[in-house]
This record gives C-alpha cells, sequence and structure tokens, in this order.
DNA sequence: GATGAATGAGGCTTCATTCAT
DNA sequence: CATGAATGAAGCCTCATTCAT
C-alpha cells in the first residue's frame, strides 16, 4: 500500500528527500484542488503514506505551504531580478513586482489568508516568507518613490498586504466581467481622479 | 432547559417573533466574540433552543448572518441618506460611504469572506444584501464620476469588492504602525503618484 | 448501519432513556473485558452509535464511569443499610463495609485510579460519588472507635484511599496463593484497635 | 543533531557503556518530570539518539525502567545493611525498611504499576528486581516474626505488595491534612502484633 | 412548530515499533 | 552497531444536518 510512489524502485530509503518531494508534489496537486484548507490526512493517504510521516516532514499545515511556496520562491526571485535588470522604470518595476507578488498568492485557493496570519503571528513559518517579500517590495517602492513616481507616505508592508488582499478577492471576480485584476488596478491608481484626491483622505 | 429565556412563561405561543429576536441576539454576540466561523451549535445552546430550532429560523449560516446584517442594512441605508443630504461634494460622499461600509463589513470577524463568496453565488442570501450595496455604491460613484472627480473606467462592483478587501486585510494591519485603513486610503488614492499614473497599467 | 441495536424496533426514540441504558449495558460489558481504559470510540462502535451520540450523553470517561457506577451505588446502598441493621458489632460492621467498597471498587480493571484521582480533583464527575462513600465510612468508622474498636486517629478518608489501594493491588495477587484480600486484612488489622501498637510508627 | 551530548568528541566508538549511561540519566530526569508514561520517543529525542538506539538498549519501557530502578537498588542494598547493622529491634528494622521500600516506589510517578504488574508477569524484566525485594523483606518479616512482634500469618510478598500500594496512594493523599504515609502508617500496625485482631477478619 | 437526540464523517496528533541504510 | 525515517492504528473530539416525537 505504501510505496506505491513514484519510481517503482523498492523503497529505497535515503531518498527521504525524494519522499519529500514526492509529499510537496501531492499536496501541491491537492491544494490547488481543494485550496488550501483541504485535509492533511487526505494528503498523506494520496501520497501513499501514513499520517505520522506527513506529521514528521511538516508539523504544521503552515509548514507545509512554506515548504509548498518556497519552491515558487525561486521563481519569484528570479522575476525579481529580471525586473530589476529588463525595467528602467522604477514604477513600472514596481507594478510588474506586484503582479508578479499577485501571482504567487494566487498559487492556491485561501492561500491569501495564512499569509495575511502570519504577517502578526511572527511564529509562523510563513513569517520569513512574508518578511522577505515585504522586503523587496519596499527597495522597489523606494525607487520608484525617489523617482516621484509613487506617494511617499505609502509602505511596503501596505502594498504587499494590498497585494494580499487583492489576491484573497480574485477568486470572487471571476464570474464577473471585471477583470480579476481590477483591484490591482484600484491598488496602483484608485477610484479617485488624479487632481484632487488627496484632500478627501477620512 | 430550554426556554429558560425572557419571559420566563412556559411558552407563551406566537412568540416566534419574539424567539427570532432573541436568536439574533445572541448571535450577534456569539458572532463578535468568536467570528462567524463559530458552531452554530453553541449559538442555539446560548439561546436556550434546540438546534432543530435554529435550523429552521435559519437553514445556514448565511441566512443567520443575513438576518444579522439587515439590522444594519437600515443603519447603512440612515446613513447613506445622511450623506446623499448633507455633502455636496459628490467625491466626499463616495469616500463616506465607502468608509461606512468598510466599517459594516468588519462588523464580525471573518465577514468579508462570505461576503465575498456571496458575489459570486447568486443563491446566497446575502447576495441581495451585496448587490442592494452595490447599486448604492454605483449611485456614488457615478455621480463622482458626472463630477469628474472619479476615474470613468472604476465600477461599483469593483469598489464594494474592495472595500470588502480591505476589511479582510485590517484584521492583521493593527500590529503595524499602519493604520488599519491603509488600504482604503490606497483604494482610494493609489500608490502611483497622480501625474502619470494611467500609463503603466499592467 | 447504525441502529442495529437491541430491540429490533426502527429507532423509537423518546427512549433516550432506553439507549442510554443500552450504552451503559455495552460499556459495562466493554469495562469489564478490557479494563476502563479502553476506546470509548470502541464503545460506541459496539452499541451501533456513532461516537458524538456517546460524547452526548457522556462528555468523558469519568462521567461514564460515574454513571455506570450509580447503579452500584444503590446496590451499596442498599448493603450499608443492611449492614446497619443486621450487625450490631461496630467493628464488624465497618469491616463488611469495607469489604463491600473493595468490591465495588474492583468493578473494573483499572478502576482505582480515576477513583484516586477523583479524590484530589473536585470537577471529576465521581468526585461526588466518592465523597458519599467517605462520610460513610465515616460515620462506621466513628461508631467503632466509640466502642473503642478502631483506632481513634484513623479517618475516613483514609480508610476509602485504603480500601482503593488495596483493590488496586487486588489485580496483581491473584496470581498467588495469598488471598486477592490479604491487603483488606493487613488493612483491618490496622484499623482494629490493638494493645500495643503505636510506638513502632516510624 | 545526533551525538550532541557529553563529550563533544564526534562518536569515541567504544562509548556504548557510556552512551547507556546518557540514555539512563537522561530517561531518569524525564521520567521524574513526566512519570513513567512519558513519551520514549522524547527521551530519545532528548538524549540525542535515535528512537533505535533506545529501543536497542531497551527493548521496552519495563527494562529502560528496570535499569533506572537498579542503581537505586545499590542504595537500597546499601540501606538495608544499614538498617541491619544498626537496628537491633527487628520491629523497628522491618518498618525502616518498608518505609524505605515506600520511598523507592514513589521515585517516579506512575511507578508502582509496573512493579504491581512485574509481580504477576514473569517475563519483565521488573520481576528479578520486586523478587528480591520481596526477599529482603521475608528476611525482616521473619525476623520480626520470630521475636514476636510481627503476625505470623503475614508474608513478605503481601506486604511489598501493600507498600507498593500505598505509594500509589501517595500522590492522592497530599490534598489532605492526613500525611501521604497514612496508608504506611495503616500497614504497620497491621503487620505490628496485637493482642486481639482476628476474630473480626471478614 | 419546536425540539433536541442522533448521526458519523472527518480533523489532528501521538507513539511504540520496524527496518533499510 | 547505530540511526532515524516510516509506519499506521488508535485516540479523542466537533459540528452541520436530519428527523422522530
Amino acid at each position: 500500500m505504501a510505496g506505491s510512489t513514484n519510481d517503482g524502485e523498492r523503497k529505497p530509503r535515503t531518498d527521504k528527500q525524494r519522499n519529500r518531494a514526492h509529499i510537496l508534489d501531492v499536496a501541491e496537486q491537492y491544494f490547488s484542488e481543494h485550496g488550501i484548507t483541504g485535509s492533511l490526512d487526505a494528503i498523506a493517504k494520496r501520497a501513499g503514506i501514513g499520517p505520522g510521516t506527513l506529521y514528521r516532514h511538516f508539523p504544521t499545515r503552515e509548514a507545509l505551504l512554506a515548504a509548498l511556496l518556497q519552491a515558487r520562491d525561486d521563481e519569484l526571485e528570479a522575476r525579481r531580478k529580471a525586473i530589476q535588470e529588463q525595467e528602467s522604470d522604477s514604477a513600472a518595476a514596481l507594478a510588474q513586482w506586484l503582479t508578479a507578488m499577485g501571482q504567487w498568492a494566487t498559487a492556491f485557493d485561501g492561500l491569501p489568508e495564512p499569509l495575511r496570519a502570519a504577517l502578526v503571528e511572527d511564529k509562523s513559518p510563513l513569517a520569513l516568507t512574508c518578511q522577505g517579500f515585504i522586503t523587496t517590495t519596499d527597495a522597489f517602492l523606494r525607487a520608484a518613490q525617489r523617482d516621484g513616481r509613487a506617494r511617499p507616505e505609502v509602505r511596503g508592508r501596505e502594498l504587499f498586504l494590498g497585494v494580499l488582499a487583492a489576491s484573497w478577492a480574485a477568486s470572487a471576480a471571476m464570474a464577473d466581467e471585471s477583470s480579476p485584476s481590477a483591484l490591482h488596478h484600484l491598488l496602483q491608481a484608485g477610484w479617485a481622479t488624479p487632481a484632487e484626491r488627496a484632500e478627501h483622505l477620512s
């Protein structure tokens, strides 16, 4: 029953790494199908392992998520470098970075929720990830602010949270003609017209 | 054990309305304490009724929520009238309306979630409520757009969703120096500087 | 699957009493077989009910035990009356009462453990039961002490605990030629008035 | 991660003994803190070894306990000699010996339980230890009986079991004004020669 | 209509034990 | 020998929902 996994080999041990990778593969698919609140036991079962084994690798749902996202972290890091190298316009660079994060946060249904929680609870395995993104966002943001392209009072943390919120909202917007990224646009430009927007900040 | 609620009498009959009101009172308090994902059974128990009775009154959690929000609907409706009558500036009026909705959506912890869902699933008892708010938002928005105070491509539905998203994010922002309403500000003004924002919309 | 229980009737409802009684029957047998640490889920399954139903009737293992013992409480109460009426010798009466309690505490394997715990934690459903027995023991004890048949410094609580301890030990003694009640005898020779005993108390 | 124990060296080999000693140290502390039902895995982890290694050294929990108690056996053996040499009164000697065993059996929370079990199951690693104590107890007891200071029908095994039972009860008695050793007193007044006790044996 | 007992799938954890390396 | 990853049964508990009374 167990061990009927990927390669077909017996149960090669030492490839705890392989096993871990297999769990991640399964979890990735399962979360994609059922959202991040899906049953951990079900993931274990689908991976052909006991619940204890899953628990050993990832003691928390968030630990599993963090591992899952780490793979994407690398993609995002690459994306960051690409943006920095190719985009000379600081505002456009920030916009692209936010878009990239928005896609990252939409990887699984329900993902924004634990990410938001991680912003508050420092103990979460996701907290570190979030912090890194906030730092990067801050870098892009400050560059844009230096160029007078981003409003000076905005902060990276707010922007990250804004991206999370927009991603959170995204799953509902699809049923509408309004593009899922409408909120990302709002985030960038707001609803008010430029000339006179500052005065009505409540 | 049951019926030990308000009157002290046996079961005066005709108190179906009274019963319903009592349930709502209890649910309001319970959701305030435990968030909207709290146990319905616990609400029933606290109200001194059986779960079946609760179920009869409100077949779903959404139905209960909708009833709960309806009371606040009246407040919001009053607020709307007040804004319309007292605020001549259309942009300020829209801003005030969005703020009011933001408070409304923060009534219970976790409330934005089912509201978002109601935007997609038309069957939800909350859908009607949401639709009403969207319509009102649209009215405020169009007035502002007529005055050239709101960007013409923005739509009421987006704005409503934006308010929801900002409310969703609010619970996490508190740990930061950034005010919980930072996102509401972003919603209004965006992060980009006014002069040159439209060109980079991805 | 469920409801395949005792009578063969459909699922008569209202006989929540009957259901409860059935659970108790099953639990009694199960605990007799597996000791009191046996699986509650297993009891539920054997009773043909869901775990939730068992939980509703008896939220705690101790609550279940307490209910189980209550039936025997009645027997013990009857025994007490019988002893009081028929035994004029106060020392013999106490001895008989202790013996009766010893049998009561041996009803299930492992029973003395939670009873001991209940002596310390007042919240336990078993605490009340224990307290009642201590009171009764005290009554018998005081009578014997008045007659100079029991050592005056002994207290009912100690004696109850002693009976518990002897019952605890009983399960091991059986493999030996020494009668399982050897400890009860030791206990008795402890409370009985001796001529010369006090000098060696360490 | 492993081997981060005492020496700091890599793994000096031949340290099987040292390893074993280290495990015992850790287990001693762990059982002191969590009682003897604590997790063996936790002990292994705390000792910096794998569960398999722990298992190799001590195939059962009882084996570990037996090893743990063996260290104390030496103390007890010394105590025995001291008593024999210093105490000329055979009854007092027995009393002191029983007291010493009571302390020994209270070393860890829950210890009496497996000791009692070992009296029945001869296969237990603890059985040998118990048997030794019974033998010693018998020696003290017979001396006292020869002097007419202990009741002749009492047997060492009973007395050992009685000490165990009193130790078992000790943890609960603390909440009361009655000293935890109340049962030991009861036990003693049991084995001491009384004038008129036999007639009420039920 | 109202009641609340029953349902039972499903969640998360823990841990003694095995066994490939 | 030592290791520690894997196992997986079993435990307890929760709760939305149904339905007999």
